[in-house]
DNA sequence: ACCCAGAATGAATGAATGTTCATTCTTCGT
DNA sequence: ACGAAGAATGAACATTCATTCATTCTGGGT
């Protein structure tokens, strides 16, 4: 079944010093919240163990519980990053003023968004399990509600500006965001599923 | 569309009997798969337990082994459930020759899938919910896509019917259909995240 | 060179959970 | 009325996992 055997000694680039090293928090904390995106990208988030994240990061096991405070704070502390990464992301394509072109921020934020990449999609995985507990889970709902609700409002504004300056009519902004973040995330999902397809 | 929360015959509000009932094996499997969908939108796939879904039945902790071999399966079948039903419920509108009127068809297809009802929202959380695991796991991503890929099917021969009939030209009807499945799919999860919205 | 604050470790612990199965109970054919 | 087939039960068991904490180790300050 697992494979338990010592080939997965060292998960990352790091030389393969078995030595001790001490490092300071912030950076511990991001070693811990990548591994768990690559361990819920692999395993998903229902199979996910302490272990499991702590040897992907190449740690011992007692390391998460010194740096979150538990289990279900490194798994929102997770959803966070991973929330505010995507969104900030989307953000700051929108508002660049370094592309003055509409239709081409437009196109950006598409790049962006259905971007290629084992990272990208690994950080779609871990969205996406999210998104299956939040109904259940007041907590993940809020986080990315919040962080959902910024990229609309930001989307809307540039749809707004699409609008004016073309000099379209019978088009509502809100709408044209609402179906825009809707398809992208249909998109998100059929890839999911399906991997090869588009 | 079956009805699944009508037939409970002991579930919740039963408060006398205690007499041990016996049951065809079909019925207590679909009383499981009811209360497995109950307790997933309620708590959550990763927090459900065979005790949760068992006393949500209003049974014993054995039964659910006795009927289904073990609690992966009894997930895998209600995934399959919701699945089939789902998909089984567009399908049937879709080529339902009772609606004659293309357009009126397409209608009835939107309110199907964006249908009101507490059972339908709970549906949709165990959708979902397995749509995060999806990724992790080959068997929910065969069930799924196994269903989905009928189901695009019928939808973009819809869409071609309608084409042909309005002249439109311009148009492909498979990425017609498959832009129109991911929108509604993006449109159910912005409801699982934010309840109110359209 | 020495020291020590605190970072890191991992064996131990206790709680939770899936699964089993000996036993009890219900139903139905005769 | 009776007995057998098998449906249902739930205490017991084995395992797995999150969390703790006594101990070890590291690196910068003096």
């Amino acid at each position: 079944m697992t494979d338990t055997s010592g080939a997965v000694v060292e998960a990352l680039p790091d030389t393969g010093s078995k030595r001790r090293q001490i490092r300071p928090k912030a950076e511990r904390r991001q070693q811990l919240i990548d591994a768990t995106i690559r361990c819920i990208a692999q395993h998903g988030l229902s199979a996910i163990t302490m272990q499991m994240v702590t040897r992907e990061a190449g740690l011992s096991v007692g390391i998460a519980n010194l740096h979150f405070e538990s289990k279900d704070n490194l798994l929102k502390e997770t959803l966070r990053f991973v929330a505010e990464e995507y969104h900030g992301g989307q953000i700051e394509i929108m508002e660049g003023e370094d592309i003055p072109d509409l239709g081409e921020r437009l196109d950006a934020l598409l790049d962006f968004q259905l971007g290629r990449g084992v990272t990208q999609r690994q950080k779609m995985s871990v969205w996406f399990a999210y998104y299956g507990e939040a109904g259940a889970r007041p907590v993940y709902q809020k986080i990315v509600s919040t962080v959902d609700r910024l990229a609309a409002q930001k989307l809307e504004a540039l749809f707004t500006d699409i609008i004016r300056e073309g000099g379209y009519q019978d088009v509502d902004a809100r709408e044209l965001a609402t179906g825009y973040s809707a398809l992208i995330d249909g998109l998100h999902l059929g890839l999911l599923v399906t991997p090869r397809e588009l």
